[in-house]
DNA sequence: ACGCTTCAGTGAAGCGGTTCAGTGATTTCT
DNA sequence: AGAAATCACTGAACCGCTTCACTGAAGCGT
């Protein structure tokens, strides 16, 4: 590899020091730099296809214009989340623009966060965007007093860094009213997860508080357990038909591809036996049989907004407040609007 | 934040020179240092919780010891990408123990490759794999005689560079050499891309050496072309159906998804009517009315053996010949073997 | 003609590591 | 015993860039 020209190279060509150098191709501006000068500089530059060093350049600015994206996952749900190619788009959408790269950091072993305290430790990055970080992580919390530049995708219950989440709550009520505006009144829900996962206690939330608004009753035997897997909808569903509800609110897409299994599997058909619900709009929601009403979340925003927040810290050392992102709810034909509407 | 600890204060703590401090730390075996003066070294370093600094290492040993993956992608492809996860966890199981990072760079706008020259010629990183790099892009062809370690994921015609590719021609061959087998002699395809894109175009030869093998005849009529949504499966589907094909290979899940549309609005139900392969094992591919039988791409192994083959490249100077990796068959329903073994 | 600004630019220190060449003190060899 | 080799370690240069403090020249007002 012909050697890189250095900053002294295009000093030597334009016959100026470094400093000027330096100096014009950052535009600092409290400088003055004659015309000519610096067209002397910018041509040398050019000629030499000069590239400032980013070692040396982080080096010297004590900054590296990098961010991390720390993934704290186990790799089969890291393998199916639909949602991380928007996130990471996301992201650069927002850290491309500012001058700001992306590093991503994937932590298989969550109980082993070695690897991402070194990233910061070693000041590869300038702050992260933490995914999946979990309970009252000591690591967290020890680097929390430094005041690194941290924020959390997903919320971390015990922390009170700044986080960005779609509002589960009132995304799951949304999808809870809708079933009962078109006349249920029995509605079962499976969550996406074990309780203690934040989302999935926020989701069960809506749920009840959505019964609550309007005096349905909240009724244990018609809510089940999922836990991310598709067969874990399955599952549910098979266990909860029994208690014969006429709509069910799944709080995961891929949940209610086992749920929509199972009730084919029993003979009934969605949603004219049974209407349902799910959440995430992955992709294929939209291919079902039937197509599936669910909640969209805004994952490009996510990721967007969360980069936002980490360079408001990084660049003007804000202290942004956590964002509660909106969700849409996406009418198809699980739910029967459809259905009520060709019958009206 | 409280200051990093550096080189200079861990020597002093210890009572040795910076030169020894940096001796120990990196386990220079060419350099005797006593025992006793070793664990000064290192308790000192622990501790003060000393870290390197990333920058200045990288600066001093002129290695920086991160890849870069570069996504020249279209934003819709990208954020449509299933396989993107498990690439990036593929690259990332085999970086992470090697000791490299991985930074991901998004280039949105093809024709504009500024984004990853930069990216090289500022030297963040030591060696990168590039997905969707296209035509000759003189880019590309400039940075090669540099012989900056690339591999590509992907094929780029005409270059010589390092790939790791699926091996589509014996992937789709197989595919159809199945429904051959199953005793179809009129099959159609669609395929995944426009045949600029040498996947499509392999795909496709897989398709027609399988016909020459079993000596059926090759047709224009019965090929289609998709471009990866959905939407130009449905369409290529509806207009390859009247030509009244018993079994149909679709080079992509995506764009079979939309086959299955069109051939159950033509009131043909699969694979009874119509048998169908897809290509890709997208993760819902399983969970599809009926079950998509499909060719399951490596996506972790594309990643590792990627990342194998750029370290390898960084590490010893190595010259690896390209990887064109297996594919399986996954046999579920679509094709109508189970029907076949049913009534058998 | 003198001091005071402003202009245009430079020298050198510093960022935090790595590494080559060397240096005393021991040990080994003959 | 003296030279040679080994041991255990250090000084200083260097990586390439930034930035503070400073300098000499020109312009300005009186």
């Amino acid at each position: 590899m012909a050697r890189k020209s250095s900053i002294t190279d295009v000093a030597k060509l334009a016959g100026v020091s470094r400093t000027t150098v330096s100096y014009v191709l950052n535009n600092v501006m409290s400088i003055h730099i004659s015309e000519q000068t610096r067209q002397r500089v910018l041509d040398a530059a050019r000629e030499l296809d000069y590239h400032p060093n980013a070692s040396a350049r982080s080096l010297a600015r004590k900054q590296t214009f990098t961010v991390g994206l720390v993934l704290c996952v186990s790799p089969d749900r890291l393998i199916a989340d639909a949602f991380l190619p928007s996130v990471i788009y996301g992201i650069s959408s927002v850290t491309t623009p500012a001058g700001f790269r992306l590093l991503i950091e994937v932590v298989e072993d969550v109980t082993q966060p070695d690897a991402y305290v070194r990233l910061i430790r070693e000041a590869h990055i300038d702050g992260a965007i933490l995914a999946g970080a979990r309970l009252g992580d000591q690591y967290l919390l020890g680097l929390h007093p430094d005041n690194f530049p941290l924020v959390l995708w997903d919320r971390v219950p015990g922390s009170d860094l700044p986080f960005v989440d779609v509002d589960n709550i009132s995304a799951a009520r949304s999808a809870v009213d809708h079933l009962i505006s078109l006349g249920h009144q029995r509605i079962g829900c499976i969550t996406n997860a074990p309780l203690e996962h934040p989302a999935s206690s926020a989701r069960l939330r809506g749920y009840q508080l959505a019964l609550e608004m309007h005096n349905l009753p909240y009724a244990d035997q018609l809510v089940r357990y999922g836990d991310f897997h598709e067969r874990s909808g399955y599952e549910a569903m098979n266990s909860l038909l029994p208690e014969r509800p006429s709509a069910v609110f799944v709080a995961s897409d891929v949940v209610a591809l086992g749920a929509l299994r199972a009730v084919r599997a029993a003979g009934l058909r969605v949603p004219r036996d049974l209407a349902m619900i799910g959440f995430d709009d992955i992709q294929f929601a939209q291919y079902l049989q039937p197509p599936l009403t669910t909640i969209r979340v805004p994952a490009h925003e996510i990721g967007a907004t969360a980069a936002r927040m980490l360079l408001d810290i990084i660049q003007t050392g804000g202290h942004p407040t956590s964002v509660l992102l909106d969700t849409e709810l996406i009418i198809r034909e699980s739910c029967g609007a459809q259905l009520r509407t060709e019958i009206a």
